[in-house]
DNA sequence: ATAGATATGTCAATATAACTGACCCAAAAG
DNA sequence: CTTTTGGGTCAGTTATATTGACATATCTAT
């Protein structure tokens, strides 16, 4: 607690402020791809953990999304429709399904990426390695207060 | 471009996953206390930034939101209706309206902040002002990027 | 003065993404 | 063999956004 005196009310005003809008930019770039798969930000969101944790379960993502199953299957739905992704039977507890994408899927996501990163990689290419691990550090904080 | 070995794909995609957790948290935190008064985050949201830019325009509010004019009404006679804010006639154009907290808002919003100031204080108090500069540095190039 | 542009308000219909609650089956765990 | 867990699904509802059309008041420029 030694020294909080750059820590007033209105800039942590302004930090909530901005990470709504860091959010929604970020997120809003790729959503012009995704409408061409008739797809929208809750598919994207489900994309993005599938490529990041292949072959988590239904759970896991439930976990990672934080909203009802209900509301994931509307989502996973779609996506096997399309063929972006596949489930297969949990090869330790069959009860359990894996998921994965698929090659359509893979392409989907490298193409969503592409539009996605150019944010974040033009923000960070201008600033110092050391402010990029110090924005990761405080970033975690926040999460996992 | 000198020295970015440190923004791998992954490492990106670790930024976008946890951008999304960041801004998911800051705002869940203060729902129970918007459910009380019928609210939902987007009158959170315009509440937020009629404290933040008081006398703001209807239009200076949409620029920020950036969401329609109808889906915006919609909130603001909710937060009309529940005397929350209260518009006036522009004092230069009368067309326009100022947008002001009266004192319930203002009660209303110092009871979501410091339900919300919570997480992002917590998550700061550990960290050195650097970093909490550096942080607001990044976080300002993802938005204007 | 008047024509056009601007700021705002509103009606209606629709889309997206979430929710609650109830119930089902299959498989694991006791 | 009973209970618990993981997952699927039906039905209805809510929250928040959209598109498109149109209305009104006021400002701006000629």
């Amino acid at each position: 607690m030694k020294d909080l005196l750059y820590l007033k009310d209105d800039q942590i005003k302004d930090f909530i402020e901005q990470i709504f809008y860091a959010y929604r930019e970020t997120y809003s770039d790729p959503k012009k791809i995704l409408k061409k798969y008739s797809f929208g930000t809750a598919h994207h969101r489900a994309i993005h953990l599938i490529e990041r944790y292949e072959g988590l379960t239904i759970s896991d993502l439930l976990n990672k999304l934080k909203i009802t199953k209900q509301s994931l299957n509307r989502v996973l739905r779609d996506l096997i429709k399309n063929k972006t992704i596949l489930l297969k039977k949990g090869e330790i507890d069959s009860r359990q399904r894996q998921i994965f994408l698929n090659d359509k899927g893979k392409k989907l996501f490298e193409e969503i990426f592409l539009e996605q990163k150019k944010r974040i990689y033009n923000a960070f290419k201008n600033s110092d390695s050391d402010a990029v691990i110090k924005f990761k550090k405080v970033l975690n904080k926040i999460i996992n207060e």
